[in-house]
DNA sequence: TTGGACTATGCAAGCGCTTACATTCATCTG
DNA sequence: CAGATGAATGTAAGCGCTTGCATAGTCCAA
């Protein structure tokens, strides 16, 4: 879009004989313009195949209708499909997504931040509440419109749609304990700035403290890959008091684990228990499938999106922090003892 | 970023002393403003915390520095990490991501164009050739700079990143062929629209044409879902004459079949093999692990990125359609006969 | 010393759109 | 039928930034 003879609001205004603030009536407010007229000018606008230009619109509007979405990473299935949500209840209100990327790095999502907004982003979508001091302040001195996702922080003033690690990891935990299993370890993702992974191991680490008899025999941290996830798995197995049951923070350390656990001879779930986190639709196609807390990455997408587009519309809302519900998928990974 | 009190140019070049004209200069071409000056003005963004307006900067260049993608899902794992890919090098030229979903529905993909565009993205980055004459003409008419993916259309001049859908096709098909099968089926996607699921099985029907004695005892289309794939694998197993092979046109419908069989009780591949295309995290997890088609998601996303900002960037282009090649990734779901 | 060649900066004209306000004209009311 | 009312449209002032051109200041060679 950057021929120099793209049609103008001008042009149009000549083609059909009006004057420009017609056209723009029309275009935005339409009931404002006579019909006959409004015919005339719906004609010219498909001849000359006018399209509004941004920037003018921007400049004269003092809004984009344009959101960012600050992602980790879409690699991750979970995140993608949050995000396809996320874009098409946005889509439906007529607002565009602006995508960039974190890698899980606070200084790559300050930059993102600072790119996306500077590309006019009028609101944004972070995941998880933790975040720098630079950021935070950041974020204030701009009074940016925000929304955090995938978590549902219980301080401070920041709308959030999402559930509490915590307690999904305090769950699947208990719900492994009920299974019998004493001798647990645990394998999660990189916990510095992900304020999720670490919630849900304090989640863990919380159930496995209040049931008599239960020990946390290994703890493992690694980057979310088939790779390292099987290299942590072995970690932990290398010691000499094993663990009967592997908790994962996500499905795909899961999946990882129950890879390398085939590799070394262990069948799951008869010599060794593996639980996930997520239920991205990997956890369904294992053999075994696995036993996972869902998350509602659909509908937290969406919400999301409403809640944001409230936000920008200056819509008073009633509620702050939306709190989504996780669900133990059983399946069958995880064996009684 | 909304609020009226938002420094502008104005106040930055009244608070360093200078004209906006050096403000502008210090941001844009740095080079050109003395040493002393610069570090005054940096110093006047710092305090009033200045980011340049999105609107006033595209209306004065006519250039938005932010790129649309238009893709069926990102709910699908392989367009996800092609786009992640994508935005990921166009992050590293200062350009942003605009998203925009199709839903493999063309009129969907027109609004998503319109959209996009109107959102003043300076280019396109499109999945697959083949769409209706409106959108060709659209195109065409606003001399949109874009670059189509996934695909590489042997016609046409739009510049492509891809790889030949049906020589692939092709491939896996010459491949299961000598592995002695000779009774096929195949899973394939609705094609209508979809050029790539087209050329597939257009490669498919073609290897089986080649192989004397080779037959395709029945084709079924669905969407890339878990369950219909598993129907249409239930289907195609219902006739007296049943395949000993199923190829499928997406990994996705690979594990849909994969888990139907396991339902019927087929053993993979003892009773029945089945290959995947597109080697999504999927098909190595799998039990058996899927023999499939390996597509460079990530290359393509790179380097579909790189053709689409040497585009913007006026630099010659040497080629226009850029061909990556696929690999066929022998895993466990295929039998020698 | 002076004119020329630069360099650093300012001035001001847009870029294309929206919108408050002004104008016109038809319709209605008493 | 005069005046009030209101609907339809036009006028024009910005929105914040970039950039061609003008100007002022600096340095150097002749």
């Amino acid at each position: 879009m950057r021929d120099s003879n793209r049609p103008s609001l001008e042009d149009v205004a000549a083609l059909a004989g009006v004057s420009t603030a017609s056209i723009s009536r029309c275009i935005n407010s339409p009931q404002k313009v006579a019909e006959p007229t409004r015919k005339r000018i719906q004609n010219a606008i498909e001849t000359l195949g006018y399209v509004p230009h941004f920037g003018g619109r921007a400049l004269a509007r003092n809004r984009t209708n344009t959101i960012g979405a600050i992602i980790p990473t879409m690699d991750n299935a979970m995140f993608a499909s949050g995000l396809q949500a996320f874009q098409e209840t946005l889509s439906a209100a007529r607002v565009t997504l602006l995508v960039g990327s974190s890698n899980y790095d606070p200084d790559q999502e300050f930059d993102a931040i600072r790119s996306l907004l500077s590309q006019g982003a009028d609101g944004l979508l972070l995941i998880g509440a933790a975040r720098p001091q630079k950021t935070l302040a950041f974020l204030t001195q701009h009074a940016v419109p925000h929304v955090l996702a995938w978590c549902c922080p219980k301080t401070g003033h920041s709308p959030s749609v999402g559930f509490d690690n915590q307690k999904s990891g305090h769950d699947i935990t208990a719900h492994v304990l009920a299974h019998g299993h004493r001798k647990l370890a645990v394998i999660c993702g990189l916990r510095e700035g992900n304020d999720r992974a670490t919630a849900r191991v304090l989640g863990i680490k919380q159930a496995i403290a209040r049931q008599s008899g239960a020990q946390l025999l290994g703890l493992e941290e690694c980057k979310y890959s088939f790779e390292e996830a099987g290299a942590a798995f072995a970690q932990l197995l290398s010691k000499p008091e094993k663990p009967s049951a592997v908790i994962c923070g996500s499905d795909v350390l899961a999946v990882g684990a129950m890879l390398q656990a085939h590799k070394m001879g262990l069948r799951v779930p008869e010599d060794i228990s593996i639980t996930g986190f997520d239920d991205i639709s990997l956890a369904r196609v294992t053999t075994p499938s696995l036993t996972t807390v869902r998350v509602p990455q659909h509908a937290m997408g969406r919400k999301a999106a409403e809640v944001l587009l409230a936000l920008l519309n200056q819509e008073p809302a009633q509620t702050l922090q939306h709190e989504l519900m996780t669900t133990i998928v059983d399946r069958d990974t995880l064996a009684r003892i």
